[in-house]
This record gives C-alpha cells, sequence and structure tokens, in this order.
DNA sequence: CGCCACAAGTTGACTCTGTCAACATTCCCT
DNA sequence: AGGGAATGTTGACAGAGTCAACTTGTGGCG
C-alpha cells in the first residue's frame, strides 16, 4: 500500500522518511481544523486523516494531543508577532502612533483568527508545559514592552518599568481582543463604534493616563 | 431501588419528584468538577455520578453537556456580581474609589475561581445561544457601566457614553483576569507586584487617562 | 554490496465521552 | 383511583485519546 506522494509540505531540510515532514503537515491540518471547527473542532484523529496518515501517527511526532495544539499556539504567536512589526513598520521614529498601530493590529489579528487566538490563551494548552510555546508568546509581548521604552525614551510615557506599562497596555489589549473572539462586546457598544476604533479609543484613553503627570 | 434521600440540596419550593431537585445538584456536581479538574474535567456523566443519577438522567434537564455548562457560568456571573456589589458596599459616596474596588475584585474572583472564570469567558458556551447566561453577563457588567457613570456625576471621569467608557475599563480588566487565569503573566511581574496591586495601578493609570481632559 | 538497528507508520484494542431510543417509575391532577 | 406527563434507567452507538504489538522503510556500518 504505497502513500500517494507526500502533501506539499513546503519540504524541510532533511527529506524526511516515508511522508515528507509529517509534522508540519499535522501542525497545518490541526490549523485548518482549527480554524473551520473551532477549538473543540481539533482532533488528533482528524488530523492525521488529514494528513492521510493512520490515527495514532501523531504519536510518533508529538507526545499527546495538547503538544500538538501547542504546536499550533506556537506557531500562531509567530503570526501574531509578525502582524505587529509590520503594523508599527510605517510609524518609524514616531513611537506614540507606532504603540497604537500595534495595540490595533493585536486586535485585528484577533478579530480575523479568532479560534486561534482562543487557543493561544485558552486553558486548552498551558504555556508553562510547553517551553518552545511559552517563548514564542513572550518574544511576541515583548515587542509592545519594547514600544513602551520607545515612548519613554521620546518622553510621551512616563519613567517606570516599562514592563510594568507595558503589562497594562497588554491586559487592555488583550482583554478587548478576548471580548471580540468570544463575541461578548455587547452589541450596542459594537454598532456604535467598529472594533478597531474601539481599540484605538481604548488604548488613548490608557496612553493619557500613562503620560506624564503633570 | 429506592433513592436513599436527596443529596442535600436546597429545596426549592416544589419538592421535586425523584431526586429532589435534580437540576441544582447537577450544576452543584459540576461546579465542583469544574474546581477540581478545570474545564476538560468536566463531563456529563461525571456530573450524573456525581449527583447519585443515571449517565443520561441529565437529559430530563439540559439538551446537551453545553447548556449544563452555561448554567454553570450563569451562576458563576451571579457570584461575580456579588463579589461587585459586596467590594463597592464600603465605598458608597465615594465614586473612584469604588469603582477601584469594583475592578480589584473582578480580578480576586478570576483568581479565586479560575476555572470558573475560563468557563464563563471561554469558547465552551457561546453567551448568544443561552439567553439566560448572556442575561447573568451583562447584569454583571452594568454594575461597572453604573459606578462609571457616578464617576461621571461626581465629575471624576469625563463626560461620554458611559458604557463606551466603561467598556475600556471592562477590557482592562477582564484582561488581566483571564492573564492571571490562564497563568500567562510574566514571573517578573507578578514577583514584583502582587496580583490585586496590578489591578490597582492599571486601573488608576486607566481611570487617569478617563479623568476630564484639560 | 549486504545487513541490521532504529525511526516512522499501521493495526487493533481499550476506556471514556456525548447522545439517542426504548423502557420503567413516580407524581400530580381530575 | 386512574391516566398522562414528568422523571429516571438500561442498552447501545459512534467518535475521541491513547497504549501495545507489529510492519515497513531508511541510513549507516562492516
Amino acid at each position: 500500500m504505497r502513500r500517494a506522494a507526500a502533501a506539499g509540505a513546503p519540504a524541510g531540510r532533511r527529506r524526511a522518511y516515508h511522508h515528507g515532514n509529517l509534522r508540519a503537515a499535522l501542525v497545518a491540518a490541526a490549523t485548518a481544523l482549527l480554524e473551520a471547527g473551532g477549538p473543540l473542532g481539533v482532533t488528533l484523529r482528524g488530523a492525521a486523516r488529514r494528513a492521510g496518515v493512520s490515527q495514532t501517527a501523531p504519536y510518533r511526532h508529538f507526545p499527546d494531543k495538547s503538544a500538538l495544539l501547542a504546536a499550533v499556539a506556537e506557531e500562531g504567536f509567530r503570526g501574531l508577532g509578525r502582524a505587529i512589526v509590520r503594523a508599527a513598520r510605517p510609524h518609524r521614529g514616531d513611537p506614540v502612533p507606532a504603540l497604537q498601530a500595534m495595540a490595533v493590529a493585536i486586535v485585528r489579528f484577533a478579530a480575523a483568527h479568532p479560534s486561534h487566538y482562543r487557543l493561544m490563551s485558552g486553558p486548552a494548552v498551558r504555556g508553562r508545559d510547553h517551553p518552545p510555546l511559552r517563548e514564542a508568546a513572550v518574544a511576541a509581548w515583548q515587542l509592545l514592552t519594547g514600544a513602551v521604552r520607545d515612548c519613554q525614551r521620546a518622553g510621551r510615557i512616563r519613567a517606570g518599568d516599562p514592563a510594568e506599562l507595558a503589562f497594562a497596555l497588554w491586559c487592555l489589549v488583550h482583554g478587548l481582543a478576548v471580548l471580540a473572539v468570544d463575541d461578548q462586546i455587547p452589541a450596542e457598544v459594537l454598532h456604535a463604534v467598529p472594533l478597531e476604533r474601539l481599540a484605538e479609543h481604548a488604548t488613548r484613553c490608557l496612553l493619557e493616563g500613562l503620560a506624564r503627570r503633570g
């Protein structure tokens, strides 16, 4: 029973054994399932089916289901990081708008990939159990801290531990993203103002509070 | 096979049929499972076992598992509302500290009942599908809006739609709560400042931003 | 060049879950 | 007292995660 050519995985440096990079194919399959059917739609067996292998083949690459989910979430954080960087790029040398653009980008990312964002920030995967995930998440959020530091250097945010100040912004943005993703934003709020405006508005409020106190 | 006395449910007005208020017993059992084993530990059959009935008995009271979870989440929102009210009580006539105390109470509630808070704000139950849940959630958050309105009346927060202003605060607090619950607060932040201080700090920043602009 | 140990994948099974259909029991109202 | 509806049980099904044992392909070593 010969398998009919690898499923188009981008071929890592090491031409893999039987399948041609099953690991990546499984992550891709799980991601597809996630976007299609939400966190509950992701299933080890389903991912295996979609990758064209038997149900237990994934166990050669992931110790259990949560490891697969962690890999998917990790990829998500990488994507989030890219989105943040991309959003900040046009605002070089203008730290406050850059910070604002980053915040909006996070909310936009969540809205564009709700299931993915839910997985990243949800209980299905505890970051502590998966160091690479942890690192990817921290790296993404470090971008915010860096931007806060830039604002401080420009005198647009008061002095203080940038991590702590960025943390407030992080909470705000994450909270908004999570509410959006969980469809918990009251209709009367959302009708009045589109999501991205909400993000701008809220972050502006906080930034005014974070500005140098007179 | 006679059942051995109801399991101590608080006995509603109508002495129930066989079990003695199975519905409430199931919600209690599911809540216990939730607190013990997280969202994944909650199981229809497990709740039934814990309530001392057969696996399919719950279907006489809930159309499916998510309805049970919704009832648990609804109860959670009621508890959250009580906690908020209780926190604000000592600050009558002092709207800003009251608002701050409410914000802290929300974070404290989340930290005290992490799995419960996760369920309330998670994907397991979509509020849209369960009107009572929706209402309980809205009622809890309305408390924040009311407190913002009080602050506006006292001239401590600038004019504007209180729902919209409260929304920013809501995002901030919810984001902090969710991060705490998901164990995603960086250790260096948490070590420096305990959770409740973080809540105070963040809300103060936002409140300063929400104050009358000069 | 041939062989062998190991990595990668498969088969089959077990337990647990949510859910349905059919049946039994108990309560309340007339 | 009796009947209908509310309540609960038994038995079964498919699909999930996971383990043990087996098979197959791969690269390295003699």
